[in-house]
RNA sequence: GCGGGUGUAGCUCAGGUGGUUAGAGCGCCAGAUUGUGAUUCUGGAAGCCGUGGGUUCAAGUCCCAUCACUCGCCCCA
């Protein structure tokens, strides 16, 4: 620990939110609840299967893509702190793509190709939190991973399962913005332009700086004449819905064989996705994606409502990702879906509803005087027929037991009998009717 | 990492130009109410005024530093 590191004293400083690691009141996390819920049973409707790889990694694998300037949180231990240099460096995982590329290495042997996964698991980044943007978030992911060339249905269907997860949790609409990197690098390869992944780095600032900042960037950076700035730039304005979309670019007359293919491949999919929804997918040639591990088809996906809030999802497909773990060539394709970026800005906006505080369903309250064996043995009746059901295990004044189950929002109030031979009664919280009922045939209604 | 804003009770905030023992509303707890949630009334608990230093007879108030939260840049889910 460094001299300069200062040290939580107070109580009040021990016990206040970390910026940038969300926590969420009983009443929200019941939501995210059936939000995972939710995501997990649509992507196993489309077979994918579940994997929680561990969450950390050797520093290495998490630096494989490049990006050295990657906030990541390292981890050690206090004890034993000024360790010796035998031991790796670990680091919180900061997605799911590339561990899972490790993971699937790993593994080879006994995973099942196409494999289909998909993984619900925090991710840690150390960049300043703000709006819409955390330390510490829940990412959902599915991918394909495939020893043999994946075909180009799935371009199109992981979207559509992404959008099918969005809509099924309320949080749409979204507007997806579609591209190819393949168009991006033949386009400008055609130009001539030997820096391509510089070229879309500074591209996709387009919405940030401008048109005129990149073509600064491109004029100083890359030192690329004007008139083939002006192609560039012309070339990233293209976008919009289906297929005179693909007719610009055909239209801007650059040859090469990877801009064909990259053109053939957009068509296939943007076709595919018109058919799912027209108009929610656009085509977009300022979509590049930072991460420099795409090579094909790439997504970005927005709230259509708030357009400057940050990307709630994004993917692409891959071709060597796996590969740079084992010696053989697995191409990948997925998307990622910001569960906490979404559930966070829903929450900010006012759009979530929460309705309940606790999964309860039925509060047996403690009847003055009845045996507690009697009050016990209602709610296990309750229980066993698959009621939440809790036991108010106190003999207070029924006005503290009620008002309980009102600040917990539970929706039933049973009330056992004195004795065994009474008879019960169960109250409705909401409309406050009580009626004599019996635990063994009791229905809600 | 770089800039802006903000720190007083659980929450929202008052506390002109420094001046006794730091306030309000809401919330919380208890009672009125020997057993069915509200309202009302009564009482109560709760604060190193973010932290450290400085100026002063005297600092919540002025100065410096620092930390935290927050908004933007970078980057991304």
């Amino acid at each position: 620990m460094s001299p300069s590191e200062t040290k939580i004293t107070t109580s009040k400083e021990r016990v206040r939110p970390i910026s940038g690691f969300p926590e969420w009141l009983p009443e929200y996390r019941l939501v995210e609840l059936q939000w995972i819920d939710s995501f997990r049973k649509i992507f196993e409707s489309y077979g994918f299967t579940s994997i929680e790889p561990r969450s950390i990694e050797p520093v290495e694998v998490l630096l494989k893509q490049g990006d050295t300037d990657k906030e990541i949180y390292s981890i050690g231990r206090l004890l034993n702190n000024n360790s010796d240099e035998n031991e790796p460096s670990y680091a919180l995982h900061y997605d799911m793509t590339v561990p899972m590329a490790r993971y699937v290495a790993a593994n080879i042997n006994q995973l099942n190709f196409p494999f289909k996964r998909y993984q619900m698991q925090k991710a840690w980044r150390g960049e300043r939190p703000q709006d819409g943007r955390f330390r510490e978030f829940l990412q959902c992911d599915i991918d394909v991973v495939d020893t043999r060339p994946i075909p180009l249905h799935f371009d199109a269907e992981i979207p559509i399962i992404m959008h099918e997860a969005i809509e099924s949790i309320g949080a749409g609409p979204l507007t997806t913005k579609v591209n190819n990197r393949k168009i991006l690098e033949g386009f400008y390869s055609g130009l001539s332009i030997s820096d391509t992944s510089n070229t879309i780095r500074i591209i996709d600032k387009l919405d940030k700086i401008g048109t005129d900042g990149v073509a600064t960037m491109l004029s100083k950076d890359l030192k690329l004449t004007p008139p083939i700035i002006d192609m560039v730039l012309n070339f990233a304005e293209i976008k919009g819905a289906g297929h005179s979309v693909i007719d610009q670019i055909r239209d801007l007359n650059v040859k090469s064989s990877l801009l064909e293919e990259g053109i053939n491949e957009l068509e296939f999919v943007i076709q595919q996705l018109e058919k799912y929804k027209a108009g929610t997918f656009l085509v977009d040639m300022s979509i590049a994606r930072g991460l420099a591990y795409y090579t094909g088809t790439v997504y970005e996906s927005r709230f259509t409502e708030y357009p400057n809030f940050p990307t709630i999802c994004g993917g692409g497909r891959y071709d060597n990702l796996v590969g740079d773990f084992v010696n053989k060539k697995l191409p990948g394709i997925g998307i990622s879906i910001g569960l906490t970026r979404i559930f966070a800005k829903l929450m900010r906006e006012g759009k979530i509803q929460a309705n309940r505080k606790t999964p309860t369903d039925i509060l047996v309250v403690h009847t003055q005087g009845a045996p507690y064996d009697l009050i016990k043995d209602t709610a296990n009746i309750l229980r066993a027929r698959g009621f939440n059901v809790e036991q108010y295990h106190e003999d207070r004044k029924l006005k503290a037991q009620l008002k309980y189950a009102g600040e917990k929002m539970i929706p039933w109030i049973w009330f056992p009998p004195a004795d065994r031979n009474g008879i019960h009664e169960v109250k409705n919280s909401v409309t406050r009717v009580q009626a004599i009922s019996d635990p063994k045939t009791w229905l809600p209604g």
